[in-house]
RNA sequence: GCUCAGGUGGCGGAAUUGGUAGACGCGCUAGACUAAGGAUCUAGUGCCGAAAGGCGUGGGGGUUCGAGUCCCCCCUUGAGCACCA
């Protein structure tokens, strides 16, 4: 064989068979297969400018494998791509530019389908989404409508985050440490008109459901943290003086004897009543100054607690004791009913509090490990009730219980329930999103709408959702299905509007409607009035929705995304169901992974889909650092290019670098080094496949290499099923090395190994099945079967320790005796020296492994 | 501050779940081939020690014939939460 022969052009052999599995369509999902389905998704990606990092692959690669290996297991696989395309960057870049985001958007997502083509995938391109396409939004549209529909979609005007920096407002979810995620721009509190989606209708749903999820436990348990349920009493003070109510929220009504001050928050709406005439200058003062404070300075900074007292009593229900009620922003108006009672014993904020104010801290609950010392307060643990009258012995924790019956009884409180999970504000102020499909009529024209009889009239929620404008009521009413998509409009400027209004606001025929009642269709308000009397004038919703909203659900689409009649075809859902692997970042474990879980069960709920839960099995894939162990950054000159590498030592070695980095979920550096390494061990089965003077046969007759060959077989099947592709490669390298060095192996070996190899490094895979005779695709070949008999060997080896040190070894018959084995460890020349003069005092003996002798002297 | 997950050679990491610690790869050392080697191959490579041997999985204790693995305390790194009553 010629030298050149050897050369592994990996270039070439890449390209020749990423055509050929395009062309052949080796990768199509079948949705009337009688196998069994697996459906791997990644979470897709925003296309920015930048292009591919090397992150992306790590997990495409990951998801690649299994599709691959399900595949030669038999299954009907389903791995699918497409693009997260709304977002800010390409807005931002139009406003800079001029340049349309969708022109952007086209351009970038072009250069990442070229690069994801590179790398290889086991990807069905006919299944390719888009969630700027119209023909995908039409659907994330209707999905909000049917929301809309069952009144879990409203209008509010309320504080909310607004950027100044990017003028916009921000979901709760996005502003980290009073900045934005995006950006990390100040943010600060604006009242605007928003549209709120009522997740919180879905809490106990969302918490319940995390149970039988596989899921990374750090993502279970942040989820759980933020729907953030808890369990409690609603407690009613009457307040001396007022025929008003103070109404709190505690999860301690054991400690309720314990309540020596009340807290309301500065926004309550019950202070100004509270406030008595000499105390009205200072509160007032202090609310204009918490006011001012923006939640930073509330919450992050000095947790230096202020109040001030209103003058006001409140009763205590349990008995009857005048508690004096202040006011304090260290108690939050957006959770539970913005009013405490406060136990400076048992709470460590309210014993900060009592304790700088001189208010008195009364033990209610006695530490049952004896320490009564007013130095142990505040004291939240288990414990005995004390100083609480009747309740006086009982244990703290079961008596909650009692304590809310009893509450029951005299109508002054009931058991209740708090979640910390806040409704969703849906509506963002910019250009670059979905429409969204509401329009505005006056309350003549709604009534009338709610009257006729056509496509609008049962589409319309139970409870109005109204806005006020310019003095003016207004009513919102939905589209029907047949008026989508609502397509976005062309504008000349995409900036938005300073006084938080998208830039959808300055397109007047697009934003001013002649609107039918009846049919749902609309006309610019330039053209004439049509006809008839159920045509009004109207003005459209000129807020689009957030980014997450594509992503909540775009796995259903993957399994039917030409379909023009339906979301998705309900028997394509019933065969294909959710995805049996789910992977990407974990950046993503509360914000787009519940928005989709929520919309994935109102969906179910609404019997449009068979399964309540979205993704139930979930990985992370960890991150890829620099070379120098920093996160890769432009600024420090550290980001490894996938092209560049690609060019450098091919798609194969990138992919199969990228899995033996470590295991997928532990956050690695690149090593260059490194991919030589990987890069070398493919060089060397490049190099044997081809040694035809080695291949003897085409059946295996060489007994260790059967031994090794199985053995890898079944190391590297239970690794890629316990998603250990690190372990995988390794055992690889070890069979390429033994085939390296052993003088010939049969053709049967050789294939063997490609087969196993095919998920990782598929491109040289195929090639050399094909050089060793084997017929395209190697990808439709059955997964190898390792013969576990062929693992068992004649000899094996035992190990001699004395007091659990290794002193020795010797080689024994399968089925030898454990007084032989023992016999043979004492006899051992190295194991007798460590027994001279010392007495034996046990002999363990660990079938087929080894012999431990402790001795003693 | 609270909660969780980790700390194994010079480096990335293996270890049948209580039974030979350090697989595999990188790096390093020596040698072979060579005009040359940043290619390739061979041998070696946890630390100390000439060897015998000793010591070794963040530190300290414990359980056990036997501990990287189980228990307790401490140190440390990372992630999440951060006035949620």
């Amino acid at each position: 064989m010629a030298e050149e022969e050897l050369i592994y052009d990996f270039s070439t052999i890449e390209k020749r068979w990423q055509e050929y599995w395009e062309r052949e369509k080796i990768f199509r999902a079948e949705d009337d297969s009688e196998k069994p389905k697996y459906y791997a998704l990644d979470m897709f990606p925003y296309p920015s400018g930048a292009g591919l990092h090397i992150g992306h692959p790590e997990g495409y690669v990951a998801s690649d494998i299994l599709a691959r290996y399900k595949k030669a297991c038999g299954f009907n696989v389903l791995h699918p791509m497409g693009w997260d395309a709304f977002g800010l960057p390409a807005e931002q870049y139009a406003i800079k530019t001029g340049t349309h985001p969708s022109v952007t958007t086209m351009e970038n997502i072009d250069n990442f389908r070229r690069q994801i083509k590179n790398i290889g995938f086991a990807i069905d391109w006919d299944r390719e989404i888009n969630t700027t396409d119209p023909e995908y939004y039409q659907w994330t549209q209707w999905i909000f409508l049917k929301l809309f529909q069952r009144g879990l979609a409203y209008v509010d005007e309320k504080p909310v985050w607004w950027c100044p920096n990017l003028r916009a407002v921000l979901a709760n979810e996005e502003v980290v440490d009073g900045k934005s995620e995006v950006g990390n721009h100040p943010v600060e509190r604006r009242n605007l008109r928003q549209v709120v989606l009522r997740i919180t209708a879905y809490a106990e749903k969302l918490l319940a459901g995390l149970d039988d999820l596989d899921w990374p436990d750090s993502t279970k348990r942040q989820q759980k943290a933020w729907i953030g349920r808890s369990e409690g009493a609603e407690v009613e003070f009457a307040i001396e003086g007022i025929n008003e109510k103070l109404k709190v929220y505690t999860t301690r009504p054991d400690t309720l004897f314990g309540a020596t001050y009340m807290v309301v928050a500065p926004e309550h709406p019950l202070l100004d009543n509270l406030v008595i005439q000499e105390k009205a200058n200072e509160v007032k003062a202090y609310v204009e100054a918490a006011a001012k404070k923006s939640d930073l300075d509330r919450t992050d900074l000095a947790k230096d607690k202020s109040g001030v007292f209103t003058g006001s009593f409140c009763v205590n229900p349990v008995n009857g004791e005048k508690i004096p009620v202040w006011v304090a922003d260290y108690v939050l108006i957006s959770y539970g009913t913005g009013a405490i009672m406060a136990v400076p014993a048992h709470d460590e904020r309210d014993h900060e509090f009592a304790e700088k104010f001189g208010i008195e801290i009364k033990r209610v609950i006695a530490n049952p490990n004896g320490d009564e010392t007013e130095s142990k307060l505040p004291y939240s643990g288990p414990g005995v009730m004390v100083n609480s009258g009747e309740y006086d012995g009982m244990d703290a924790d079961a008596c909650k219980s009692k304590i809310i019956t009893d509450l029951e009884a005299k109508d002054a409180g009931k058991g209740a329930v708090n979640y910390k999970l806040r409704d969703w504000i849906f509506s963002r102020q910019r250009y670059w999103g979905e429409p969204i499909p509401l329009v505005w009529v006056s309350a003549e024209d709604y009534e009338i709408a709610k009257q006729t009889e056509g496509a609008i009239k049962d589409l319309i929620p139970q409870n109005d959702v109204t806005t006020q404008k310019d003095g003016q009521l207004l009513y919102a009413l939905p589209l029907p299905a047949s008026e989508l998509p609502l397509q976005l409009p062309e504008v000349e400027n995409y900036q938005p509007s300073g006084t938080g209004e998208s830039p959808l606001a300055t397109i007047s025929d697009w934003l001013e409607i002649w609107f039918d009642l009846e049919t749902g269709k609309s006309i610019s308000r330039d053209e004439a009035k049509p006809e008839g009397t159920t045509w009004v004038s109207a003005s459209r919703e000129t807020n689009t929705m957030p980014q997450w909203a594509g992503s909540c659900w775009y796995h259903l689409r993957y399994i039917d995304p030409k379909n023009p009649e339906n979301l998705v075809d309900k028997e394509k859902e019933a065969y294909w169901g959710g995805p049996d692997f789910y992977i990407g970042g974990a950046e993503h474990a509360v914000l787009h992974l519940l928005y989709a879980r929520f919309w994935h069960r109102f969906l179910y709920d609404e019997g449009v889909l068979a399964n309540p839960e979205p993704y139930r099995k979930l990985f992370h894939q960890g991150l890829i650092l620099g070379e120098d162990g920093n996160k890769m950054s432009k600024s420090v000159g550290n980001v490894v290019n996938p092209d560049v590498v690609i060019d450098a030592y091919g798609a194969d070695s990138l992919r199969l670098f990228e899995m033996f980095l470590g295991p997928l979920e532990a956050v690695k550096p690149w090593s260059e080094k490194g991919i030589e390494g990987v890069h070398r061990f493919l060089r060397k089965v490049h190099r044997e496949c081809l040694r035809t003077d080695k291949h003897n046969a085409k059946e295996e007759s060489n007994k260790d290499t059967l031994k090794v060959l199985h053995e890898s077989i079944l190391k590297v099947t239970e690794a890629i099923e316990d998603l250990r592709f690190n372990v995988a490669i390794s055992q690889m390298m070890i069979l390429i090395n033994h085939l390296q060095k052993v003088d010939s192996y049969s053709i049967d070996t050789a294939k063997a190994l490609l087969q196993l190899l095919a998920p990782f490094a598929p491109h040289l895979a195929e090639e050399l099945w094909g050089n060793l005779g084997g017929q395209p695709s190697i990808v439709n070949e059955p997964w190898p079967q390792a013969r576990k008999e062929l693992l068992v060997t004649e000899e094996i080896t035992i190990v001699f320790q004395v007091n659990g040190k290794l002193r020795g070894q010797g080689q024994f018959p399968k089925e030898v005796e454990k007084d032989a084995v023992i016999s043979a460890a004492k006899a051992d020349t190295k194991v007798q020296s460590f027994l001279e003069g010392k007495e034996i005092v046990k002999e363990i003996y660990v079938p087929g492994k080894l012999v431990n002798l402790a001795v003693k002297g």
